[in-house]
DNA sequence: ATAAATTGTCAAGATATATTGTAGTCTTTA
DNA sequence: TAAAGACTACAATATATCTTGACAATTTAT
């Protein structure tokens, strides 16, 4: 389920388009001004923006450059006029895609997925019956909680949400410990041993997964080498 | 000076568009139909193709769907009509992005940069089913996971991403092993050895690829001497 | 055709890396 | 403040990779 901020001044239009994309498998939520989008964007996580360039106050392009200023998150602009001008200026201020007032819907799907192809953050994720989630600071295997340490939570859900790229013992320490931590790379070795060995005792069949890479790290995988 | 390949029947777009691009920083060469385009992709390296659908003989779609079998270039479609559903099918297809002739030659300018932007230095390569992923740590043939030592990870990856380029001994263990490394000549043809045999047992002919240089060293080709 | 030079092959020893066992130290919790 | 839990470290063992040298095969030059 991905999540999009949808800025529009008018509300029939934020309606029409939850409307539409809801079905599609998006989590939608409204704001009809720039402050709006912005507080929200501060306290959710989204992973796109349908962004109405026409808003009064603040407008779209200030707001599209606050935005690009505090995060990488995919934008579309939707802008009712179709003058060059304003969509080149658009998309130098860091706009990833535009798209012209009355649209078609199919196109604005296909744009949308042409951009979240690129990328796709989660908070939960759920492989074969093993489910990390985030909210809940659980793992689950078949609905039974596996009781996990911080750091180890933390490395099996940094791998799940990244299947198939390696990381390198270095790289977790960054991502799990932070840049300045002193941390050696064999303890990435010992909460290895103890994610598999906790997760083994559930029953999934952690060792077709989570694969040493060997001279460089580790990664998860979605099915045994074949 | 990035490179882009422009592909449009019509040689008088080509001059324009190359025209036009010049001077912005762009390397152009141009391809009027699909197979030369396939042919310079093959030989050279581009940074983005400048793609017109409408084509005689293997028209725009089909080109686009080649293109992305081999690579993740950004591909920008240019059409002559606005037709949505055309438009969907080919973002569908893989291309990243599309421009509706005749365009506003700012526009395109910044379509091309926003799309240059966010791409990453090539960190995967792949040829007639063979895929190297730096990302995944991984040699791929045809899905098949081909198993490969870090070294042999890393000289097949200096090869591919470096086609046509004979390298020699002393310079594959400068840029593999490292500056200071004492290790003999003799080392690099052992690894050759095992990435061919490896290689050779998925299926893929390496040996029409993987190329001894005799007296210099060893070069990657895209195609059998001819 | 022959010799010289270069590359290919192979397997064993040397080296490097990962896993596992054990234990000490630090942090959180009750 | 004590106990439990979490984190880190070290050492022993297991496993995989790298290197090397001798010889065979191939290519090149005369």
């Amino acid at each position: 389920m991905r999540k999009v901020l949808l800025v529009d001044d008018e509300k029939r239009m934020l309606d029409l388009l939850a409307l539409y994309l809801q079905p599609h498998n998006y989590e939608c939520m409204k704001a009809s001004d720039a402050n709006e989008a912005l507080q929200l964007l501060e306290e959710k996580s989204f992973d796109l923006v349908l962004l109405d360039i026409m808003m009064p106050g603040m407008d779209g392009w200030e707001l599209c450059k606050e935005i690009r200023n505090m995060s990488d998150i995919p934008i579309i602009m939707v802008t009712a006029r179709e003058q060059k001008a304003d969509i080149i200026k658009g998309l130098k201020l860091g706009a990833d895609d535009y798209i012209i007032k009355p649209f078609n819907e199919d196109e604005l799907l296909a744009r949308m997925e042409a951009l979240l192809r690129r990328q796709a953050p989660t908070h939960a994720i759920e492989w074969n019956g093993l489910r990390w989630d985030e909210i809940k600071y659980e793992l689950t295997y078949q609905g039974r909680s596996i009781k996990l340490t911080p750091k180890e939570f933390a490395m099996i859900g940094l791998l799940m949400k990244n299947p198939n790229q390696v990381f390198e013992r270095e790289r977790l320490i960054e991502l799990i410990w932070g840049f300045e931590s002193e941390t050696g790379g064999r303890t990435v070795d010992s909460h290895v041993r103890n994610i598999r060995d906790k997760i083994r005792q559930s029953g999934f069949p952690i060792d077709d997964h989570f694969i040493t890479v060997w001279g460089i790290g580790y990664k998860w995988i979605h099915a045994p080498h074949g």
